[in-house]
DNA sequence: AATGAATGAGAGTTCATTCAT
DNA sequence: AATGAATGAACTCTCATTCAT
């Protein structure tokens, strides 16, 4: 494995991170981050103030990332069912191409984080704007937006852990395929039409 | 704060409950524990093997205790609709009822508990079965049952919490309504009639 | 197993005797000797004042068992060489037939036991009296009595350590004849004739 | 106490050793050890893997230097029988010496200690070589080499025993020069001639 | 005498953090 | 910036002993 390749800061983040999912953020010990990152223990406090800095920086950083994303992605429909497709698939591609920061967003709701700020943009008002816009058009039928998205991404999330924990067993392009038709159903697209 | 009226195991679960949800399982000691219920520390070690057992043990507990009542509730419908309206909104009602026994069992599913048996009988069952049937009778439309369940669940949970967070600010009813609402819809329920 | 033929207090003695050779004195706990007793933990305090009380009795009265054993035994000779030879028999025998009294006596839980009381008989005086009254009677060589008292019991211990830790492969008795042999020799019995 | 002469791990093993002697293993604390050593509770795992790891590794290195001094000693003797008594003068210095090992390697703490290796190289063999070889050029009796280290042996470590005891009150010169005569006696010495 | 749950002081060990090099 | 030994507070768990029953 090459050491320099890399910088230390962003070694100690990868290992980090790795460690944080698989043995939870207490669960992990600074000596583990140090030795998998092939950096010395000392070392992570001249990148980061505390062990839980780095926790929060981390989840802080993919929360925008994996954001930044779904915007992106939302950029490439026309119409809101289109972009809430797009949108929708892309958290499925996340999900399956970066594994372990997808987790770690997912774990991190729940857990021994310090203080998220406020302001922090979240990847739900991505969703959130897009069923508000299309709800406004009277695309999709009229509900609170915030509401509508709980649904979509409940649903989204849902589905993807059954099929990680092996619940479902259905090919994963089929549940994509299956989850952006029961979201437009849930929002009630294609009434106006 | 009467200490004869429960028994100290009893004291020692509702202790550790609380304080799991509000600072995780590795984030309570077991001397916050002890205080907390009224008991000397090396009492908890009468009850239980260790903090990790109470832990998991109240998990279990609590898990199979929220798919009994959810059971329970299931038998008041005749339907395969009327048995999933009156399971959703025992899930509202126990998430309002037993925020606690919820929180953990929602936060119990990431985190650092050991090795939760397999053959635990999980809430979700009580979901897929009630689908499946309606998909049977044709009443809900044909899909995987867990898919569907998965979709339900998701949409349920994602509500709640957005409810707890303040980013939902409808009135409880009315989003136990719409949610019922927008499962049957999911599921495609009516499509027969 | 029967339970009621010997009285608590006997069987708590020979549990904690056990328990005390496998796992040293403080390597053992009250629970392990109750459970391996069949009473209860408690029960220990009403016929000994303290664990220490326990392992110190139990020396105490192994030691004199152990005296008593082999100053019966020495009845037996006749001269001192005879009541020599009888001894070092008895001493052998003891540590093949009464194992774990033996082991107890030789482990040196010396620093884990309480204070042995200085006016304790110990089996050391069995030896040394024979052999003063063997030098006496210039039977034996002119010597210390305590140190030809040293001589025979150290190669007696030693050669019965050997023994049991398969360090020394020969027949227990062919070892026996030969301790005795050794020991008159040290002593430099026979001289005289 | 200077504190920056010798190394910590130096000092742990040192403070453990005498408090390891006084106290016993398990009789001595950590907190002890550390106090004792000049360094922090937490610093000591550090250097060993725990209280047990480094108990052992005493005993091991103990019993290796012990073994080692014997044998450097063995040298300067040329036949057996000289060879013989240089050990056996050697073993009542160390035992003078140093103190503290050799109680160490005494009490046997066997029950304590983890477990030894098998190949570790004990202080008995250098006796029972030399006893071999005296035995194979007719300079001593014949008999099983290890059934006469054990009878050399004992009367030593008897011996010394009873001397700190206060047991046996001769000079310790005089006991080394009788343990030395009566040591060559129980072998045989001398007889060819 | 017998029980065994309750006790609580204290054990060994861990680990985030510091700091001299 | 990098190191890693040293720190010490805090942790989980143990266990001899007590005591109400």
């Amino acid at each position: 494995m090459s050491r320099k390749i890399t910088e230390p800061a962003e070694r100690i983040r990868s290992a980090a991170l790795s460690l944080f999912i698989r043995n939870g953020i207490s669960g992990t010990t600074t000596k583990e981050i140090a030795r998998e990152a092939g950096v010395s223990e000392g070392s992570i406090y001249n990148h980061y103030e505390s062990k839980g800095d780095l926790a929060l920086k981390l989840f802080i950083s993919s929360m925008e990332m994996f954001r930044e994303v779904l915007h992106e992605r939302s950029l490439e429909g026309q119409t809101p069912a289109e972009k809430l497709a797009a949108v929708i698939e892309e958290f499925f591609d996340f999900a399956r191409k970066e594994p372990e920061v997808y987790a770690y967003l997912m774990i991190g709701h729940y857990t021994e984080l310090g203080k998220i700020p406020g302001t922090l943009k979240r990847p739900m008002d991505v969703f959130s704007t897009i069923i508000k816009s299309g709800i406004e058009s009277g695309e999709f039928e009229d509900m609170p937006d915030k509401l509508g998205a709980a649904y979509v991404i409940g649903m989204l999330t849902r589905a993807i852990l059954f099929h990680k924990n092996g619940i479902l067993k259905l090919p994963y392009n089929q549940i994509v395929g299956e989850t952006v038709k029961s979201s437009l159903k849930v929002l009630g697209a294609g009434l106006k039409k």
